[in-house]
DNA sequence: CATATAATGAACACGCAATCGATTATTCAG
DNA sequence: CTGAATAATCGATTGCGTGTTCATTATATG
């Protein structure tokens, strides 16, 4: 009867978990379209026939997944938005806070955002930190639709947004080698566009 | 005898063609994995056998199309590096040229860079202005590895260059809002990652 | 015109997708 | 602890797309 029983039954939570765990293996493994739903349930060691319980099919399972990813990141840079930080240049904890929760689950986000063929999930972490970038922006400037730069406000957040996401990518492509904290603060050099044209 | 002929028989150039528009047709309309070759053969109105006798599936066709779409892009840029341009801000016209050039051809940009399921293209033409930055950066700065604003070199590489990447597909999927020419101009504003620090 | 080669059409084996019905195993409430 | 609910399994089936073959037709080029 009641619907919360489907996520807390824990079989389902095995099988899902299985699944996960296994789609991540594979896609260290190959590239993504060539994991079948065969192959997939092969590897979870559970059957064929139960993927389909779960999922309509496997875009939809990676759906769900970036929706989880979104669901937790979204929470973490939620708790930040609390904080009134008038400063434009202080938002470095928010990107520090990120670059964190990435590297401790480094494993999933390498094989995720970093893969050449899954860009469902950089798709939604760009609309995620596009989202948080209007937010701020708007905070910051109010309703003006040109930066104190003189560079368009939409522009400005296309160029942002995706060059955080890009850099993130290659950070992971590149294994981490530099630590969340100096990756922050060396955005916060690379960040000026908001700042008054010299 | 002569392998040449292989490209200027015309019925091979037709056959390329018709996939070609086949293809970027098909792309405009649904998902690249949704793409078959019996459905490409179809839209082409060529045989499906006749596919195989051009591209050993679909990605070949597509890593066959990105090496064309590099190429082109390369040879238009490739005209800019012989200007001895020293100032750091003169490369402006090189993005004007790619700008107007991809405006030219938005038909197959908007599908190519803009389709959220077709990484390849995006993915070789990062690697291109990659390059390309990177040579521009040796040029200005020699082989110091952390740029006049105190930033390291690589870092900079993959924000500027995913930046630039992920604006102009931005600006694809809006339907280019904006003149090659005034985005080129709002570039050189945004791109101020390798001055002085205030 | 004659030769070379590109394109076509029919046919085949193969793998995977997606679903069905019946059966077994596990969970959870009373 | 027991029984009802439901998740997972197993075997089987249908349909679609792939990649290849072979003989035949159409087109290009010297």
């Amino acid at each position: 009867m009641d619907p919360t029983n489907s996520r807390t039954d824990p079989r389902i939570l095995r099988t899902r978990r299985m699944l996960r765990e296994a789609f991540i293996e594979l896609l260290e493994e190959m590239d993504v379209d060539k994991i079948s739903v065969n192959r997939l349930a092969e590897r979870a060691t559970i059957n064929r026939v139960t993927f389909y319980l779960h999922y309509r099919d496997i875009p939809d399972m990676m759906d769900k997944l970036a929706d989880e990813m979104v669901e937790e990141i979204s929470k973490i840079l939620g708790e930040e938005r609390q904080e009134p930080s008038a400063d434009p240049n202080e938002d470095w904890p928010m990107i520090l806070h990120l670059l964190e929760h990435i590297a401790e689950n480094s494993k999933f986000y390498k094989v995720v955002l970093g893969s050449k063929r899954t860009p469902l999930f950089t798709e939604r972490l760009l609309g995620l930190l596009k989202r948080l970038i209007t937010e701020r922006i708007e905070r910051i400037e109010g309703m003006a639709t040109v930066t104190r730069a003189g560079v368009q406000r939409d522009i400005a957040i296309w160029y942002g947004s995706s060059a955080l996401i890009g850099t993130i990518v290659s950070w992971l492509r590149h294994d981490m080698p530099y630590t969340p904290a100096f990756l922050a603060k060396q955005f916060m050099l690379l960040r000026r566009q908001f700042n008054k044209q010299p």
